[in-house]
DNA sequence: GCTCCCTGATGAAACGATTCATGAACACTT
DNA sequence: AAGTGTTCATGAATCGTTTCATCAGGGAGC
């Protein structure tokens, strides 16, 4: 239907390897001819088939990003970073959401690597990703992103889930509070773990070993924030936790809710300290204390590591990089 | 760098045609011979190139979905919803962002032109979107999301804003408020100015004419609907409305927020209704009342209507599809 | 007038798949 | 034995680009 380069060639009068140069090296075209091509392409409605110039050029300038959910604002905070170096770079950005399902990532993965992408960038679902070994043999470089501790053979960016940890839990014991609460899970996810055991790391570089109850979950998801709060509301008042650190703000929020519902007030009553940062932490109505991680700047990181694998000369090692968290306080963890 | 289909044919020991036919049509190899090729594909670490492919059969089975912020939990919806119908149909979707810059948006339709794409989704950044008419001449059909009004030479899938609004007016005034206020802006966005509309007509259908009150904002956005209430702050007791209805819940959580901040009771002091039904309005700690779209759905009809266009036999008609909102009552407008 | 160089344009050979007309081998009929 | 299918495999043509060796046509230099 589209017109092709060779149409476009006899309309204007000249080979095809000439609307070739137009369109690649216009400088080795004579500017007289450049302007006859020019008008022919705007006038046939010509449009370059991608397909072809892969095939014949060998190469594309796409890379892949797979995150494991595109709804999250996590994931679409470090695509934007990522975008950002794509476009510096002039490359372009294929965005594939897993939706933690392997199958999907799985066909990802391959259409990917069928489209010939330059590299990709991707949270696998499992901590291990089948499909990934093999392709970085074939030479199509992947970087991990909040992924994979202690794999030298490969690139990765992450941020220090136990630091963040530390951060939430020397925050709450700095207020006053030395009954505690941590509600989270499920606990084989590494960033909730760890998320934990940094806390654990605050609370034993603190004198008297303040009390830690762990409330664990099935899921990082509102509704298990809530579920956490009922099993609060069974707890007699001496005993129940005085502060809570969640694993993310979904629970968070959930968790906020349910004490509201309940009646006790925050932070009078009960301090919240959520993960993540996400808009509607600051946006709640008490607004949640958090703990940010920097996420534009974990896409860009992971991407100019990508593209430095890519146009590889040689010099390219593969490097961990990790970025520390950042407390940001609100109401909802100081009683003034 | 990866094998190609004649190495796999060479190490097997047949023809390229062959080595295709196992890809693409395997009942016309004999079981014997498929078994082989398909170990060379195997131990040869073979991937079909795709731009190879798509160049000789002419079309690809992507279609492309441009929206207008993947950050948008809207969105992110309706994309769920396109990938539904995609998967069942086994095509691919490339999800775009334009963010709301028109600009990437054309570089995105480029790009997706020069992929041969199949057809695109897409909601434009402007009522009207210069590129989108010469790519539907040269064949490759768009269905508008949220969009298009009136424009009968194209599919298009959307929600009834207007009545969006009457719902939540109406809502409002069955629960006794007689001095109403609308926060949202820009106006010039038709689906506000609709929802606007939409309450007027609630109001003009009740007796006694209840006021309404307009708040207009810059944007929608979290921290517009803070400074909405502000506004809130300067009013009388007498003169203020008793109940708000939010262009968007972003607005409705940042109104909520300042309301909370100021001491006023939701809802008893004052009700609030948003609109969008986004997960995190249920989750504020007042749980919103908000009217809410069948994205998802939205998603599916506009992926419906795209593959009925590309699979087109000549029976295809242009078609708008128009969906109803609902409204969903939760704490923050009713008062027991 | 001859060579040398320079600028632009040319046209054919890839790239890696799909497709299709053709043919080989073999089994059945009659 | 000849004819008729049927089943598989073949290999060349093709898709729309890019790339590169080649060449035409003019000046410039001697």
């Amino acid at each position: 239907m589209a017109a092709s380069i060779s149409e476009v060639a006899k309309h204007a009068g000249v080979s095809v390897g000439t609307v070739s140069n137009v369109l690649n090296r216009p400088e080795l075209v004579a500017p007289e001819t450049r302007e006859r091509v020019l008008r022919s392409i705007e006038s046939l409605d010509f449009v370059r088939n991608e397909s072809a110039r892969a095939l014949r050029a060998g190469s594309t300038r796409t890379i892949g990003l797979v995150v494991l959910d595109v709804a999250n604002p996590y994931f679409t905070d470090v695509a934007r970073g990522v975008e950002q170096v794509a476009d510096e770079n002039d490359m372009v950005v294929t965005l594939c959401n897993s939706a933690e399902d392997t199958k999907r990532e799985d066909r990802h993965l391959q259409h990917l690597e069928e489209q010939r992408v330059r590299g990709v960038l991707i949270t696998p679902v499992t901590e291990q990703c089948p499909r990934l070994e093999p392709m970085i043999a074939r030479g199509i470089p992947g970087v991990l992103v909040d992924r994979g501790s202690g794999q030298p053979n490969r690139c990765s960016v992450a941020v220090d889930d136990r630091m963040g940890g530390r951060l939430a839990g020397a925050h709450l014991i700095d207020q006053g509070h030395r009954r505690l609460g941590f509600v989270g899970g499920p606990m084989s996810i590494r960033q909730v773990s760890d998320r934990h055991a940094g806390m654990r790391d605050a609370i034993e570089a603190t004198k008297g070993l303040p009390r830690l109850r762990l409330f664990e979950q099935a899921s990082l998801s509102i509704q298990c924030g809530r579920e956490a709060g009922q099993q609060f509301d069974g707890l007699s008042e001496r005993r129940r936790p005085t502060a809570v650190f969640c694993a993310n703000d979904l629970l968070a929020l959930g968790f906020l809710q349910e004490m509201t519902r309940q009646g006790l007030r925050v932070p009078h009553d009960i301090a919240i300290v959520g993960y993540d940062d996400i808009v509607y932490a600051g946006a709640a109505a008490i607004a949640l204390s958090s703990v940010r991680q920097p996420r534009e700047q974990l896409g860009r990181a992971a991407a100019e590591l990508l593209i430095e694998e890519i146009g590889d000369d040689g010099s390219h090692r593969h490097r961990q990089v990790v970025f520390e968290p950042e407390l940001i306080v609100r109401d909802s963890s100081v009683t003034k």
